[in-house]
RNA sequence: GGGCCGUUAGCUCAGAUGGUAGAGCAGCGGGCUUUUAACCCGUUGGUCCUGGGUUCGAUUCCCAGACGGCCCA
């Protein structure tokens, strides 16, 4: 094992120490930050910096050393900013000169000097005087290289974050979009709440559950799969405008697209319907890509996006003009199967009509979703907790907005007539009792507060990660996930 | 869940028809006062993912497994 190196680093480390120098001081001293240090001195020339010669303090991790035995140059990192330091053994002490060569890559270090700009008109701290901030005992990714493992960049993600500057990006974009996305539904009069995450029955979504277990109550309890029901009782409370932005749980496969925890906004309005919410939806999102991007244009996988430019399709067209198929006309499991097969589209396996019109739609449609797109008028099957559409009884009001082939949000009138939501959640408990593990439970709690009466309500719920791969043009779900979901590490054992 | 690919030094990667392995960076020692992946000389460092099998001998071949990636479901 090359342990070898951290030895090396301990050894100084314990140098430190027995100086009496504390390796990892509480206090940091006066310091200017780095970017600001930039911003104000970036553009001097070397006759202007020559000239006032101005002293400052700079404090960051040191990314990369290069020695010349009596001159040192040292590169350290604040915040997202670098700047070059040297020390100049003929204008320090001894001991300055001596502890900044004994300085390796990793440390944190503190340091004063006045600036000055190098031969190669590189912006410099001459440096003075130093301090260890913090000492690093372990050695970095490699500098030229950094790093690439997919697996450590995930499970060691601060190192991915130190030398991957998209790695940066993305997680910056990600903040961008959350803080835009509030400023968003503050505006327009919305109210942050939040809604528990352990939940004794779950709810709001088709999604197997994780449960847990609380010991003082012996209580079975399950990870929220969706805000949803807890929002609208809310509403029903006269907070007529709730959002709520955290995460969901379902336990369910891992892929491009999925994270077992994921995060979801969902906000619900009273006296409005699905179509206020497409128009909080198209507002919401051009607002975000502008606040974050500057433009609703943007780049994602190779494709041009405009994001303030939504078409609305019905999901019956969609999947008819993809496939031929029309699932109104076969409007049973074994007729919409016929017909799937019929069209040699092969065997469908889904279990019920509903999930054959979803898996459909998942295959042959959304896909080729590329630029915004609104898919309207779901059948009522597939959406048991949105209101019927007044215009077809076999239809509700709802939508989902994709974007990049990607499905990013789900929307529709809430359902409010108990007694219809009582029938539809009942037929959710016969599919269950058929074998669907993803079906809705019967919550008499819920079914409760729809009684007491709950406005005309419109909602929203937008998956975030999503828009944010969207947004960062990222590839992937896990790159706009700090920590996304990893098997445990294996010491490479079988057993 | 299925298919394909990968796993070799701290990092990034080479490599061998089966005879226990290399580079660059990092580290260590030396030199160097204008570098930007600094450079020059020397040098340390390996459970070649794990287990089993075949073999005189396996990191290499075979089987199983772990983890990861891509694609599919």
């Amino acid at each position: 094992m090359s342990e070898r190196e951290i030895e090396a680093r301990r050894a100084r480390l314990q140098e430190l120490r027995e100086e009496g120098v504390d390796p990892y001081p509480a206090r940091v001293g006066p310091r200017t930050a780095v970017r600001e240090v930039v911003a104000e001195y970036g553009e001097a020339t070397a006759e202007e910096l020559e000239q006032a010669a101005p002293k400052v303090a700079v404090a960051g991790r040191i990314m990369a050393v290069r020695s010349f035995g009596k001159l040192v140059f040292l590169q350290v990192l604040e915040d997202g900013a670098a700047l070059q330091l040297s020390a100049r053994k003929k204008e320090m002490s001894p001991e300055s000169f001596a502890f900044v060569k004994r300085l390796d890559v990793g440390d944190f270090v503190r340091a004063e000097g006045a600036l000055w700009r190098t031969r190669t008109g590189e912006l410099t701290v001459d440096v003075r005087e130093a301090q260890i901030l913090a000492k690093s005992v372990r050695p970095l990714p490699e500098k030229w290289h950094g790093l690439s493992d997919v697996e450590l960049r995930f499970r060691r993600r601060f190192l991915d974050l130190l030398v991957n500057e998209e790695s940066r990006r993305i997680a910056l974009v990600r903040s961008r979009t959350l803080s835009a996305m509030r400023s968003f539904l503050d505006e327009r009069g919305f109210m942050e709440v939040e809604t528990p995450v352990l939940q004794p029955l779950y709810g709001g979504a088709a999604a197997r559950p994780f449960s847990t277990h609380h010991n003082t109550y012996d209580q079975t309890l399950f990870l929220r799969i969706s805000d949803e029901l807890y929002l609208k009782r809310l509403v029903a409370g006269g907070l007529d405008r709730v959002y709520e932005i955290g995460h969901n749980f379902r336990n369910e496969g891992i892929s491009r697209k999925h994270n077992p925890e994921f995060t979801m906004m969902e906000c619900y309005q009273a006296y409005a319907d699905y179509r206020d919410m497409m128009e909080l939806t198209e507002a919401m999102v051009s607002e975000i890509a502008l606040a974050v991007r500057g433009t609703t244009k943007v780049e994602f996988q190779g494709e041009s996006i405009d994001l303030g430019s939504w078409t609305q399709i019905p999901l019956r067209d969609a999947i008819h003009d993809a496939t031929g198929v029309d699932f109104v006309e076969h409007d049973d499991l074994d007729g919409l199967r016929g017909a799937v097969r019929a069209k040699g589209l092969g065997e469908a396996a889904a279990p019920s009509w509903a999930k054959l019109v979803d898996d459909l739609f998942s295959e042959h449609v959304e896909p080729s979703l590329i630029q915004p797109t609104f898919m309207v008028d779901y059948p009522r099957e597939l959406s048991p907790l949105a209101k019927s559409s007044p215009r077809d009884p076999r239809l509700v009001e709802r939508f989902e907005p994709f974007i990049g082939g990607m499905e990013i949000g789900n929307a529709f009138s809430e359902l409010n007539d108990p007694d219809d939501q009582r029938d539809r959640l009942e037929r959710q408990q016969e599919a269950q009792l058929s074998g669907d593990d993803e079906a809705h439970p019967l919550d008499e709690d819920y079914l409760l507060t729809l009684e007491y009466g709950l406005p005309p309500t419109g909602g929203l719920g937008i998956g975030v990660d999503r828009l944010v791969m969207v947004l960062a043009d990222a590839p992937n779900l896990r790159e706009v996930i700090l920590f996304p979901h990893l098997r445990p590490e294996s010491d490479g054992g079988s057993s």
